[in-house]
DNA sequence: AGTTTTCTGATTGTCATTTTCAATTTTCCG
DNA sequence: CGGAAAATTGAAAATGACAATCAGAAAACT
């Protein structure tokens, strides 16, 4: 079942509606790699689909996330990002300070360490959120 | 050196001032385990202090951060909490995404790995944040 | 003590996000 | 198909956390 089924499932189970919009939101997240905020998405959109509001956007976007076909990822730069997620492959964040590059990793043996350290507080776990912060190849060799 | 020691030294090195308000506010922060946003401390210290506004303790957190006594947290909900840090002991994140609990972990392993993640991408790691969020062992229980 | 510099706190500004509401669109059912 | 009911849209305004402003107060330096 991929993302846009997922997405079709939840509006038809929420008796949510299946718009023009959300559809042209959901292709154009979907289409792209990258890890956009309702901004970004909302300017890229705005390019082909002009009327499409930033509201909607954003509503779609949370939809989304509501669903479980995109994360809101964080790194504290004061803007929410979404990517989209597939939910048979999860990964985690390397995040440049500098440069704001990010580059996705994953590592099972540290999962395997999480699911040891919530057992030990009786804890279960529906999600987590492992980034790293620091200088990318690139911005180490620069000279500022 | 203590975080006391730590603040005042960070105080005198930029040729800042050491003001009352300060010193109580830092005095209460260090002075429980909570992981306090602005607000939570704002409304603590008026208690005793009613003077002190809520602008004097955001940039008194704020600064606490820059010297390194205290770390920004940032849980997904909106707000940016604080923790006192003593520079030893790192620690991460079990977030209870029912009834709000906090707690720590520590585990070396999951820091180890974290570092030949960054080294494989030859990533210079300056700081990291990594949470599990879920269910504590008390809200698991609960029949909704 | 006097001067200079920083700090304080009330207020205002800013920016991302959320809500509002009238008009529109979709879905459902006859 | 057609029309009612319900959800959605998009522009605009509201919200809320955080940051900046500024005149008066306090601290540091001489």
């Amino acid at each position: 079942m991929d993302q846009i089924a997922v997405f079709n499932e939840y509006v038809r189970r929420k008796g949510l509606k299946n718009t023009n919009q959300r559809m042209i939101i959901l292709e154009t997240f979907l289409g792209s790699k990258s890890h956009y905020s309702t901004e970004d998405l909302y300017l890229k959109l705005r390019k082909d689909h002009p009327k499409i509001g930033y509201a909607t956007v954003h509503r779609t976007l949370k939809l989304f996330a509501e669903c479980g076909i995109a994360l809101e990822l964080n790194f504290g730069d004061g803007q929410t990002r979404f990517e989209p997620l597939n939910v048979d492959q999860h990964h985690d964040h390397l995040v440049c300070t500098e440069c704001g590059l990010i580059i996705e990793f994953t590592e099972p043996q540290i999962e395997k360490l999480q699911e040891q350290v919530a057992s030990k507080h009786n804890f279960k776990i529906e999600s987590h959120r492992h980034e790293l912060y620091g200088l990318c190849s690139t911005c180490t060799h620069k000279t500022d």
